[in-house]
DNA sequence: TCCCATCCATACTGGTCGGTATGTTTGCGC
DNA sequence: GCGCAAACATACCGACCAGTATGGATGGGA
């Protein structure tokens, strides 16, 4: 469902508009809410155009997920994650504050639309929250991988268990994310930040 | 708004059947996907007896959030917390470790209604994003207040930021319910429980 | 007893929703 | 240049939505 044999070289360019409009619009308001016309409005693209492209808002949904939000979970975390081989608390201490330090109070008010989706979808649509976790699963495997090559190394206080320490530390970022969203403040980000932070230094080999 | 004058005492029925039913409506779907017709055919009040008690879908929305889900907040967690003249590490670990317990797959999968709401309303309405803001803060503070009290007994670490630790315990919480939430599963509660419980038992003065 | 506000019931409205049927344009292959 | 499918456009549909107008039932206070 990727792509088209794009016959007419512009298609891909609408399809792409598609996935941004209802990117921004999903981000903003979840999948339910969202509105068709909304995105047809801002892209200036029919309705016919989307339905050629697109089978259904369902369709448009998980294709906004595939191609955009996953990647940008990947970019973000997993590929940094994979490419690392010294101390992975380290590593993931400087995301969260390199993210941290970037991000607007506008930013942090969306949070994080993997996480927003599986709030919002999980118990209504089995396509989504099979997605979701998949790419929840992704993301722990990675830092579980990342944690256990830091362990080999003597990075890490033995007693750690990677895999529980990885589940803790998706969710916990995602609790912070959630909590910043709603104060819609980067500064309570940062301070969240720094809690978990003070968690993963816990995991580290002090000697 | 919490009570009309009550001249006829079933009023008061009525008002609280559609509370609950709107609950329950709010926290499988949300707030903007709850359907005012669902909740009158759960009920069998009719359209007019809903707007007699409540001005509007959003003014029973913010019912629901103070007559009902944050009466349950503060049953299970500040109460026994400002109860708590033990150690209030020890406390927490027993709340996760009993809810968790208890929880069946079918409750875990519809989450936290006071986070559902943060992560759906929070950039739409600014009304619940105030209630859920002192919500949450209300249960930040009671949190800090029991740490700190753990801490003038000697109970924690000297190190241990009391307001840093009680904010990072919330959205690590909320994060665990909303990690499982997504995977169905009470088994997935448990283990990101762990996850935080590990982390908790940083906090105490292992003496 | 009768008044009257409270409480509830019915029928309806305007608007938005996702989706579709049908027609037109576009541009590559031949 | 012609054929033809891909790509797009327009108009329309039924369903559902929250909300309202209006009238009727109910029952306590004077």
């Amino acid at each position: 469902m990727t792509a088209a044999p794009a016959r007419h070289p512009h298609s891909a360019n609408t399809r792409a508009a598609l996935l941004d409009a209802a990117a921004r619009e999903i981000r903003r308001r979840g999948y339910q809410p969202a509105s068709v016309s909304r995105i047809l409005a801002e892209t200036g693209v029919t309705k016919g155009a989307l339905y050629h492209h697109f089978a259904s808002k369902l369709d448009l949904g998980y294709a906004v997920f595939d191609e955009r939000f996953v990647p940008e979970m990947r970019t973000l975390w997993i590929e940094p994650l994979q490419a690392c081989d010294g101390d992975p608390v380290q590593l993931l201490i400087d995301i969260i504050r390199d993210a941290g330090a970037q991000m607007t109070d506008a930013d942090v008010a969306l949070g994080c639309p993997i996480n927003n989706l599986a709030q919002e979808m999980s118990p209504v649509d089995a396509g989504f929250r099979e997605r979701i976790a998949l790419a929840l699963e992704a993301w722990r495997a990675a830092i579980e991988e990342a944690l256990d090559r830091g362990l080999s190394h003597g990075l890490l206080q033995v007693s750690v268990d990677t895999r529980a320490a990885a589940t803790f530390i998706v969710a916990s970022l995602e609790g912070c994310i959630g909590m910043a969203k709603n104060a819609q403040s980067a500064e309570i980000l940062r301070q969240c930040g720094d809690g978990l932070v003070a968690y993963l230094r816990t995991l580290q080999n002090r000697t």
